[in-house]
Order: C-alpha cells, then structure tokens, then sequence
DNA sequence: AAAATTGAACAGACAAGTCTGTCTTTAATT
DNA sequence: AATTAAAGACAGACTTGTCTGTTCAATTTT
C-alpha cells in the first residue's frame, strides 16, 4: 500500500474508534489491530496519539463540512436552506453510529491545558459560524453585518444544542425543537 | 472521623478532581491521596468507581439544583425570573474552576452501553426541563399545557448550549447570546 | 538499492481493585 | 470504673492488566 494511503487508512480506522468509544478509551493497540498493521508503523506516521487525535479531528470535520454544504445547497433558496441544517442533523442522527458532535465529545477528555486540541476545536466552530453566517447573508440578510453575525450565531447556539441533546436524550425530540426555535426568531 | 463524614468527604474530593480532570483521567489513587485516606476506606464506602461517579453526578446536581433555585427566586417575578437562569450561568462561568457542565462531560467519557450512569444523567436534565416548566408555568404561562413544555423544551435547549459552548470557546458570548435569544422567544 | 513495513520484545508508568494486619474510637458488658 | 468487643480507618504491598511509545532484525515494496 501506498505511504499516503496507509495514513489515510490509519485516520480512518482511528477516527471510527475514537468517536464510537471516546479518546481515552480507544488504545493504540485497538487502533493497530483493526487497522491490520504494525505498531512501528503507526509510529512512522504519527509522532503521538495526539497527532492521530489532531488528523482524527481534521477528518471529521472535512467530511461534515463537505457533506453539510452540498446537502444545504440543494436545499431550495431562502430560509430553507437554514432549516436544512436541521433536517441534516435528522440524518445524521439517524445513522446507528451517531455519537453527537466529536468536537464537544473530545473536549471533555483532554487536560484543559492541552491548547493544540482545544484550538483545533475552536477554530472547527468558528468556520462553521462563518458558514451559518454566509447562509444568513445569502437567504435571509438583516440590516447589518453586526445582526448578520448575531443571527448567525443564534443559529449555531440552536444547532449546536440539537446535536448535543439528540445524543445526550437519545431521541430526536431536541432537533425537532432546534428547528421549530429557529423557525420562530427568523422572522 | 464519622463513617457518614468519610464518605462525604471522599465524595466532594472525588468530584472536584471529576469535574476539574474528567472522570477516565482521574485515578483512585489520586483520589485517596487527595482526600487524605487508605484505599480500603474508599472501598469500604463504595462499591467500585463507577459507583462514585454516580455520586459525583447526584452530588454536584443536588448542589446546582439548591444554589439555582435560589438564584431564581430572588428575581422579579415574571420573565425576569428566567432571564435569571442565565445570570446564574455568568456567574457560574467567572469561577475559576468552570468546566461546563459535568453531565454532558461524563456522558462523553463513558461506554455508551453504560445505562447505569446514562439514566441517571437523563433523568437530571429532565427534571431539569420539569424545573423551567415550572417557571413558564408561574411567569409567562402560555394557552395550553403543551405549550408551556415545548416553550420550557426551548429555553433549556438554550441554556444547555450556553454552558457548553461558553467552555467550548473560554469566552461568555454563548451566554449573552443565549439570553438574548432567550429573550427574543417570550413574546 | 532505498524506503517502508513487519512482528515481537521491551520499558516504564499507571489503572482498578484486593488483601493483610495494625491502630483508634466508641459502646457494651462485667 | 475496668474490661472487652466491634467497627471503622489506617498504610501500603500486591495482583492483574492496560497504556503509550521505542527498538531492532528480518522482510517486503517501490
């Protein structure tokens, strides 16, 4: 197997182990196993764990950002294209191996002082604001960039509580009233 | 020491390091050593970690519970009174130990195949929600029954992104954002 | 020929939980 | 009041097993 390939191949098998089962929880020697190579291997592509966990991170986040774009875009323009991250979330949630946002899920398992992760993390979130705020620019633009921002991150505050609580509940219910909540404040 | 004593000691040290470390990343042992006492007292208390966990969990809930009941009660009757659940919440976020919410933390620490500590998380965040649903009832209560769950349903959406998304991003914007939003919706 | 991968052994720290035997405090009995 | 008994707390060694990360000689791939 090509080099580039087997890194692709070890973020992959890790990322599916560190969100099915948490960070902490998942072993390099889990990690090596399930992805049918050796230790050494693993170490010639990654200095860390922590560097897997940084690639397990930038995976995640790529696909959602690719997947959530192409899904919202051919949503009809407007504020559909708004409440179409919610009807995403529907989708994702739906999936059996939904474990809620890995974001928030591997914040609550590194140090507080480990800043390379958190930074990651924040800037993750903050691209997705941007996003939300593009979608209120395009389909829903108030008086002000200043309102725009506001509005946007009133949407993200909602969409981030779905996706929190959908798993924490394990029901679909918090979704469903992140939408109906979103519905009611663009007016 | 007093039997009774020991075992409340050892639950509010464990807690602290809980809260403060994450539940994987502290050990017993740091525990012990933290509270001053031998590994077979600890035993002789509880059962296995696990069992301190759900401690921790009741222990901290009973005390945010009393302490944001209070805060509450001391505000102007009326929307006031629900506002202030985010005011408790920047006050909360100034201590210095602020870690977010600890449900939410340990949910994303343990298997997912874990009911025990699942079920009782669940049932804090519910009686949670039967909480806000009181206060709508008492200060902006709507036509029906229903309605006053799903409004209750909204605000608690609202305030559980506040509390993560203010550890998330180490800054109280997701709060004011919150009540902001909060206000917005009772009309 | 150079680079990458392999398995396996290794180091050393740390995990949860058990166990032995001693000390101290309190309460019941004589 | 003196003696005895029980309970709980004590230290800390110990078991069993996991963890991340390193090293190395042999083999395979490019």
């Amino acid at each position: 197997m090509k080099h580039s390939l087997v890194r692709q191949h070890i973020i992959e098998t890790a990322s599916d182990l560190f969100y099915q089962k948490g960070y902490n929880r998942t072993g390099i020697n889990e990690i090596i196993k399930e992805a049918g190579i050796a230790k050494a291997t693993l170490y010639n592509h990654f200095a860390s764990k922590e560097d897997i966990c940084l690639a397990y991170l930038r995976f995640r986040n790529d696909l959602f950002t690719k997947n959530i774009r192409t899904f919202v875009g051919n949503a009809k323009k407007g504020k559909d294209q708004l409440y179409a991250l919610f009807h995403f979330l529907i989708e994702f949630f739906a999936e059996k191996d939904f474990n809620g946002c890995w974001c928030v899920n591997t914040i609550a398992e590194i140090p507080r002082e480990n800043e390379k992760i958190r930074k990651e993390i924040q800037k993750q979130k903050e691209e997705f604001i941007e996003f939300i705020k593009e979608l209120v620019e395009k389909n829903c633009s108030q008086n002000t960039t200043s309102e725009n921002e506001i509005l946007a991150k009133k949407v993200y505050l909602i969409y981030e509580s779905s996706i929190s609580e959908s798993k924490l509940h394990q029901n679909q219910w918090p979704i469903a009233t992140g939408l109906s909540l979103c519905k009611s404040i663009l007016n």
